[in-house]
RNA sequence: GCCGGGAUGGCGGAACUGGUAGACGCGCCGGACUCAAAAUCCGGUUCUGGCGACAGAGUGUGGGUUCGAGUCCCACUCCCGGCACCA
């Protein structure tokens, strides 16, 4: 039933400079975005990865922002209390870089950024609810993250180790992997080095399995995105096993998976900072040299892994556990001293890396499982990997590879050299960071009681922010004034820990805190478990390992410590992809960057909106394309003038459904058939551009029928405007807010509910088939929706063009797919 | 190197569960309107052959399963993301 309230006038122009600020003026004063806690209206938290305030806003941050404000808007139609925040990871890297560059503190850099963006965000129409908004550089917020960590300190969740960093040697600090340009230092130019310096981390293995097991109930993540974390988190089931050193009251300690392959160890390798490879290399000058050489190799994996293999023989030998014959100790550049015991034993027959070292150095290559019984094991060419029959393996030749392994490690946890262990790729996590621009670590070093937490009254731990900086080496570490203070233990003289946190750790817990917004007497509030887990998050497939395991960890220590009650932190999770031109990732250095201002400014922010929701889908990368947004601006147009030509001729009639000619009725079905078809993309496959599509053809097929006047050709008129209105305006969120006016709604399109499908507008009587002949596309025939099988096939072999292709052979089968086509199979 | 993903017309993409390949948009071609142009509207547009009805080929490459494969399986090529201090 239509009803019509009220007549508004329409520019006959569309004018989305003027409506657009109309609309944000409207959500403004109504406050339209601002949501409460209400018991009784069910929640939904759609949350978009808040933005690293780096200037101004980029691509792929209007394309994140449109695909959660596109999924709020509709949540909000269907009912729900819909939450979306907005915020600011405000501390890293750039803002030192800038800092230097223009000689203004990052404190000042970052909050003019932020005030710049923030406004670039209202224009695009985004409906966040600001009274939550938070910058992670606020003390208000990083006292928390401190009050936290001293939580985690106290349950044992925190320790201090050595741990590896890049060292530029003529600038005399610390970089980002991002700051070594092959090898060397970015500013400087200086090969790098590794430095061991001691650290904070969080014990992030004691959730590994909690982590790994709960992936997989999480049917709301992408399978690619769980299978990464699985992979990274790297759980498996191996031996722990010791080789005694020859000659040395010492032994080495190994993992391994592969126990049945032990007969196979030719050597053994040593990481280059492994204590015994330090001590050998005291008094050979040689290996230290070669240390030496393993020292400027960069930290990253990617760089460990493709570098050249190089070793170095130790003269030393270890005893091989089972056979007792002595097995070559060798240092090599590719063990690492972080990842298990920094020892390996070598099996070149059946790992391809052990293989390659081998041949490089001439050390045996010696089989020991076959693929199967009485089969030939190759090692010539490359390494056997796969599991199978164990041979020259002494009493266990014989046996399958599982049954070796449960057998080798048997004997070795009777004999006390070895024991099964679940081992895990995941480290622990390192949250110390050299620099100046982040929340500063609450520890304080007292030359007396050790490593202090600052106690709770004295959080948070401010960072001074009117600092000048010069780039070598962070402010605060210059500052006596600021790093000098009292044991909060013994009273006496001690030193404030001068590290700051990894801004991964701000980027953990920022959700929760929006939920608890403005507290200041606690981290989170009741109000948390309202909201939490967010229903809905989206954020750029970059984020798919680290970022996204760090939240996840941390919520669960935030449930252990009784402060949220959700296992996980995100319910569904929409990993976006990139936005390309001409092929590749935007960026300055590539000069290919396309500026959203000059767009909104140009088309207004609809056109943008619409333009990056109907490129791709959300998932996939999106090839920025002029014309393409010209396009997008060319359909609200027609859109408008649609509407104005429709409500121009005066209120419509009530629709009489029974009423309808075959032309009206055949309209009528494209109108539910574009909202069931909306409906499933928009809400259950996010597949936003098919939804978008389906609405141009509506539209498209609106225009045809805009001649007919009649009274019920205008009342389906109505109703297929009012339709697509209703599609689009979590889209194109202001043309709607006018366009529904217009089309007679004194209530305004935000407050307006989702469209229902009338299933009785989609009943046809007849149905088109296509007809097959041996699986090639031959013809269509029609018949009646209700018909059976045997007319179907009858009526598709009388149809000529089959009778052409099945003429002289004999028909052997027909398939009917009903509803859909016919398979004649002849020969 | 390891882990994950992708490849479809001139371009972005559609085809959701194995069932009409190319929806929708861009671009291009033609027409209408106009003194003209822009804007707008209407029509055409995978390639090859044919006036046409139609026919043949076709979804990165090579094989396979099936009545039927862009979709499933095997092997490969190229491109992209992540690899623990970019965020």
């Amino acid at each position: 039933m239509i009803s019509i309230e009220f007549v508004c006038p329409m520019e006959e122009t569309y004018r989305p400079d003027q409506i657009e600020a109309q609309a944000q003026r409207y959500w403004e004063e109504q406050g339209s975005f601002r949501v409460q806690e209400d018991p009784d209206r069910e929640p939904y938290y759609c949350l978009s990865m808040f933005p690293y305030p780096s200037g101004k806003l980029h691509m792929g941050h209007v394309r994140n922002y449109t695909i959660g404000d596109v999924i709020s808007r509709y949540q909000r139609m269907k009912g729900r209390n819909v939450l979306q925040p907005m915020g600011w990871d405000a501390f890293g890297l750039p803002a030192e870089n800038a800092a230097m560059q223009n000689k203004v503190p990052p404190a000042q850099w970052t909050r003019q950024n932020i005030a710049y963006m923030r406004n670039q965000l209202k224009q695009l129409g985004f409906g966040y609810d600001w009274s939550r908004e938070l910058a992670t550089c606020d003390p208000e917020y990083y006292r928390w993250e401190q009050w936290f960590f001293i939580r985690l300190y106290r349950k044992g969740l925190v320790y201090r180790k050595t741990a590896t960093v890049n060292w530029d040697p003529v600038d005399q600090t610390v970089l980002a992997n991002e700051q070594v340009v092959d090898g060397k230092g970015w500013r400087s130019g200086a090969p790098v080095e590794r430095r061991e310096i001691p650290q904070w981390f969080l014990k992030i293995t004691a959730y590994a399995d909690e982590l790994l097991e709960s992936l997989d109930a999480m049917d709301g993540w992408p399978d690619q995105v769980r299978a990464m974390q699985r992979n990274w988190i790297g759980r498996s089931e191996g031996v722990e096993l010791e080789f005694p050193v020859e000659g040395r009251d010492e032994t080495l300690t190994v993992y391994t998976t592969r126990p049945d392959t032990l007969f196979g160890v030719s050597y053994m390798g040593l990481a280059p900072e492994h204590p015994l490879t330090r001590e050998l290399a005291a008094d050979n000058p040689e290996l230290a040299a070669f240390v030496e050489e393993c020292s400027h190799a960069g930290v990253a994996e990617a760089a460990m892994a493709t570098m050249e293999k190089k070793g170095m023989d130790t003269g030393l030998r270890a005893i091989h556990p089972l056979t007792g014959d002595p097995v070559p100790i060798w240092v090599a550049n590719f063990v690492l001293m972080e990842y298990g015991s920094g020892a390996i034993m070598a099996v070149p027959g059946h790992d391809q890396r052990d293989w390659e070292f081998a041949s490089k150095y001439g050390l045996p290559i010696l089989p020991v499982i076959a693929p199967g019984e009485d089969q030939e094991a190759d090692v010539a060419a490359e390494a056997y990997v796969e599991k199978g029959v164990l041979i020259n393996s002494g009493e266990y030749t014989g046996m399958r590879s599982e049954q070796a392994f449960n057998a080798i490690a048997d004997r070795l946890e009777q004999e006390g050299r070895g024991r099964r262990q679940v081992n895990y790729r995941l480290r622990d996590w390192g949250v110390s960071r050299q620099r100046y621009w982040g929340a500063p670590i609450p520890m304080i070093n007292c030359p007396s009681c050790g490593e202090v937490p600052v106690p709770d009254e004295d959080l948070p731990v401010l960072l001074p922010e009117d600092v000048a900086f010069d780039g070598a080496g962070s402010p605060i570490k210059k500052m006596p004034e600021w790093y000098r203070t009292t044991c909060p233990s013994c009273g006496g003289e001690a030193e404030r820990e001068t590290d700051t946190f990894d801004t991964f750790m701000e980027s953990s817990w920022y959700f929760s805190r929006f939920a608890s917004a403005g507290n200041d007497s606690a981290m989170v509030d009741d109000r948390a478990d309202y909201w939490l887990p967010v229903n809905q998050y989206i954020g750029g497939i970059e984020h798919a390992i680290l970022h996204l395991l760090y939240a996840r960890f941390y919520h669960k220590a935030m449930r252990d410590q009784g402060l949220v009650s959700s296992d996980e932190p995100f319910h569904n999770l929409l990993t976006q992809g990139m936005v390309l031109k001409d092929g590749a990732k935007m960026s300055k250095s590539k000069g290919n960057t396309v500026d959203p201002q000059s767009l909104v400014e140009r088309y207004g922010a609809d056109t943008v909106r619409l333009f990056t929701m109907f490129a791709a889908p959300p998932d996939q990368s999106l090839e920025w394309s002029d014309s393409g947004v010209e396009g997008g601006y060319r359909f609200l147009k027609r859109l408008w003038h649609l509407v104005r030509s429709h409500v121009d001729r005066g209120p419509a009639p009530v629709l009489d459904a029974g009423a309808l000619t075959p032309v009206q009725k055949e309209v009528r079905r494209k109108v539910h058939e574009t909202i069931r078809k909306a409906s499933d993309d928009v809400g259950r496959r996010y597949t936003f551009n098919t939804a978008i599509a389906a609405v141009m053809e509506l539209v498209n097929a609106l225009y045809k029928a805009d001649e007919d006047q009649s009274h019920q050709g205008r009342a389906v008129m109505q109703e297929g405007l009012e339709s697509a209105v209703l599609i689009l305006a979590p889209i194109v969120p202001h043309i709607t807010h006018t366009l529904w006016h217009a089309l007679g709604h004194a209530q305004a399109v935000v407050d307006a509910a989702w469209p229902e499908v009338d299933e009785d507008a989609l009943v046809q009587d007849s149905l088109k088939l296509v007809v097959q002949v041996n699986g090639k596309l031959r013809g269509h025939i029609q018949v009646p929706a209700d018909a059976a099988k045997d007319a179907i096939e009858s009526e598709a072999l009388a149809e000529p063009n089959v009778q052409r292709f099945i003429d002289g052979k004999t028909v052997r089968k027909v398939i009917v797919v009903p509803g859909r086509l016919v398979n004649v199979v002849a020969s």
